[in-house]
DNA sequence: GGGCTATGTGAAGCCAACGC
DNA sequence: GCGTTGGCTTCACATAGCCC
């Protein structure tokens, strides 16, 4: 994403108003809200979204987890790496909710993070849905932290103490994409990080859980639509052209 | 809603050939 | 040596359907 006037701000906030249930923000380099919506408002307790503006995670949510959305920000800030589909239980101030979240960098015209960005969806807990949602977290979790490991779906059922068509299902249901679709998703965010590297092509696939590079190569170019190597060609190119 | 099964699909592993 | 591509095989998974 890159910034962006105040006028482009402006525009931003009024599109996502009308998303009641999409909490949304814009933070500048200092972790400040610059810009928000009224399901963020609402979220952290604020009457409006201007009143958010200045203030910090650590201002608007209490202890820990104002802490954690520092941190995550903090993060997307260093890396310039978005962090994405996030399952996690807010407990804001004025309710608790279930967010499946993705923070993203904002970038100036020279591709420099600037500040960060972030999108949710709210998913509304009646009748006991707080274990279920307990339940995919701990999954996505497993997911995103051993995606360098092939994992089978009977593993994280377990891992999730139900069936396997009943984790497939729900995950599905949820993240509206299967846990296989997720964990491929994961690899190939993984992928694109380490091609900017020097490693070798052989080494990027072993890195993102591919035994056969053979197979990496297939998928990458499935997914993005050229290889590896070409793609590593391409964003060279693209960073070495003065903007 | 949740558990189970059958089945078709596609991802991944293995191997080989080829180009640079 | 490294990377790409393609053929073949295996098997995990998504899906649909059924039952409780």
């Amino acid at each position: 994403m890159r910034l962006i006037g105040q006028t482009n701000l402006d525009l931003l906030e009024q599109m996502f108003d009308q998303l009641p249930h999409n909490p949304f923000f814009v933070k500048d380099h200092a972790l400040r809200y610059v810009a928000a919506n009224g399901a963020m408002a609402r979220l952290c307790g604020a009457a409006r979204p201007s009143d958010l503006y200045g203030k910090t995670a650590l201002d608007l949510f209490p202890g820990a987890l104002g802490r954690r959305y520092e941190t995550l920000d903090q993060q997307v800030l260093a890396s310039g790496q978005a962090i994405t589909n996030k399952l996690e239980l807010s407990t804001g101030r004025a309710e608790t909710v279930w967010l499946l979240y993705s923070r993203l960098p904002v970038k100036a015209a020279d591709g420099k993070t600037i500040g960060v960005t972030g999108v949710s969806r709210e998913l509304k807990a009646p009748g006991g849905r707080d274990l279920l949602y307990n339940r995919l977290a701990k999954v996505a979790e497993r997911l995103r932290s051993q995606s360098d490991h092939p994992l089978r779906l009977d593993q994280l059922a377990t891992l999730a103490a139900t069936s396997k068509s009943q984790l497939a299902r729900d995950f599905t249901r949820v993240f509206a994409m299967t846990p296989g679709g997720f964990l491929q998703q994961l690899r190939l965010d993984r992928a694109l990080r380490l091609l900017e590297t020097d490693k070798s092509i052989a080494q990027v696939a072993h890195e993102c859980g591919y035994v056969d590079q053979s197979a990496f190569a297939r998928r990458f170019r499935k997914s993005i639509g050229v290889s590896p190597q070409h793609y590593r060609t391409r964003i060279r190119v693209t960073h070495s052209v003065p903007r």
